[in-house]
DNA sequence: CTGAAAGCGCTTACAG
DNA sequence: CTGAAAGCGCTTACAG
């Protein structure tokens, strides 16, 4: 029953426990205390117990750098911006991500490690990091068409789960998304049901998923209820708050008859309520606005915004299950979740 | 001149160059191999070039856990946010710090791994992680009193930098701050400056750094002008857009007469704008109103907002340059830095 | 300036 | 079910 004196004293911090000491606290080899660690299998009831008295005794955490040289794992995930960080870090979308990832990986016991790769420099120094080794997968969040780290991904056979569906990329890769086609066929219905007869949209960047499928729903229903396709109804934004402004700017030159807009990003439909103001539109009188994400940007609005919502703690879920399952040996696999309709003040 | 053939077969993956095959591609051994990786010093220009070729022709990259298991540093730090995760993923100035502080340790070629502890069971966790150094130091975000974690942190002897001054904790902590008072101060007079007579206050929560001195920089000017401090042009609200709502009603009810309106966050001016717009009173025509931060809800609110800037690019710079400092062996010191009056449209 | 060797704290066949 | 032993890829005194 003697303490376990401190081994070595060399400065004043005391090494933490080590597997060694659990061993000798509970009177088993090293290779037992280990094999507990591992889940316990092959091993006695007897020594179970013991072991883990020792553990909470010593207050025993394993060093994961030693487990990670032996097994060669890291583990530990990476959360990899791949866009211009300005971008993402101005997106409630993004945070709402991050949030729900490092989360769910908490859950798990691994450590989340956020890294951006938004110039060329970054993408050189974490495509190095990845591929020695030092995230076991990665969850990306990369929305335009065409982005070289996949490839560079792909290549140091990393298991990556994606946000949203790759564009313009051959070959498999997990991702999570939810149903954006639908989700914009859900709002268009709704203005339309509504009494609405001409309904513009500005649409996301044709370069990134969101972009091109909610403007794909939009077509879809205007055929759907034998309205033809009009060209100066529409309209392209990046994302961002100012070109959803500039973009209602221009329909409203365009087509002043309008009366209803699809915004496909709720802060984008803020830039078009600026806009809408502005030329002295009501909304919901004069015009009515429906967004997409019901992000904190659309309760923020004035007024609310009516919007789709993007179920983001499932998609950060899903993403963390899919992506250690794949890194359990899984082939990737992909997850699309459906939208729904949030009804405000905007229309 | 041959190529190193793969070492082992298992498995189709091949395992990325070690400082043994680095050894003998250059024809020294490992431990001149690893005298480069540690700076180069002693040794001669010859095996220098002769190693750094072997490291650019392999591809080498340092494996992180073999060296940690000697060196017992994790090369890795925490960004730690100690309050519910909520509150802080909504703050766009967490967002803001964020964003720094991975640029900034990525200019060091460290990794940041994001946790959180809201709540209970998430502080154990992360105390667990971080006592057994899975982390060389950490970067807390904690603006409330009296967080347990500190003491916690301090007991592991761990580099601590927190953002902001930590309130109710005794002992030397290194943070880095902005200079509530003055910016309080600056504000304020730039109201009185501009004619304004009545000049009311929404603060933040008085257990907070900035809720504390922001108020107090309020008070000192009143004073310089010879102003009597009046209580009924006080409310305190908790940073949230609602609570800035909440506290202006508050204030308009009591005080109907005021004038001008200091709000200790952009955040909760944009609430204070939207209680205003609903009593009927303009900005800045009735009412002048001044945020603090300088984030982007400055910018996107109607009007845009007057305001402080926090030099967030040099917060983040100065909390990652004192860890590793501190890291390094350092004494913990503080960073305070001065803060900009932003003129916009709501004075 | 350089090499040989010990050791960091784990996991994992391999015998028993 | 268990222990002894090898080995993961580094760094660092220690001799020379």
């Amino acid at each position: 029953m003697t303490e376990p004196a401190p081994r070595g004293r060399t400065g004043k911090t005391r090494r933490p426990p080590t597997i060694h000491d659990v061993a000798a606290e509970a009177g088993v080899s090293r290779g037992t205390v280990s094999r507990v660690l591992q889940g316990g299998h092959n091993v006695s009831p007897a020594a179970l117990e013991a072991v883990n008295a020792a553990i909470r005794k010593l207050g025993y955490v394993v060093n994961r750098a030693a487990r990670s040289l032996v097994t060669q794992r890291s583990g530990s995930v990476a959360f990899l911006l791949t866009e211009p960080q300005e971008r993402f870090f101005e997106d409630p979308n993004f945070v709402t991500l991050l949030r729900g990832c490092t989360a769910a990986l908490a859950d798990h016991d691994i450590p989340l490690i956020l890294m951006t790769a938004g110039n060329e420099a970054e993408r050189r120094r974490v495509t190095r990091y990845l591929a020695a080794g030092h995230a076991d997968g990665v969850l990306l969040v990369s929305s335009h068409a065409g982005n070289p780290i996949l490839a560079e991904l792909r290549q140091a056979e990393l298991p990556v789960v994606s946000c949203g569906k790759p564009l313009g990329h051959r070959g498999r890769l997990a991702y999570v998304a939810a149903d954006d086609r639908e989700g914009a066929k859900e709002m268009v219905r709704h203005l339309l049901d509504t009494g609405r007869r001409r309904v513009a949209t500005v649409t996301g960047p044709q370069d990134t998923p969101g972009g091109v499928e909610r403007l794909a729903g939009y077509r879809e229903v205007l055929a759907e209820y034998g309205i033809p396709y009009d060209d100066r109804l529409v309209a392209e934004g990046d994302y961002s708050r100012t070109s959803g402004e500039t973009a209602t700017d221009h329909l409203l030159a365009q087509s002043p008859d309008l009366d209803a807009l699809f915004v496909a990003s709720d802060l984008m439909a803020e830039g078009a309520l600026t806009a809408l103001t502005r030329a002295g539109r009501t909304v919901p009188g004069d015009v009515a606005v429906g967004g997409f994400d019901d992000s904190p940007a659309a309760l923020a609005a004035r007024p609310p915004l009516t919007t789709i919502r993007q179920p983001w703690d499932r998609i950060s879920e899903e993403m963390v299950r899919l992506l250690l399952a794949q890194i359990a040996g899984d082939d990737p696999s992909t997850v699309i979740l459906p939208t729904e309709l949030v009804v405000r003040d905007s229309t």
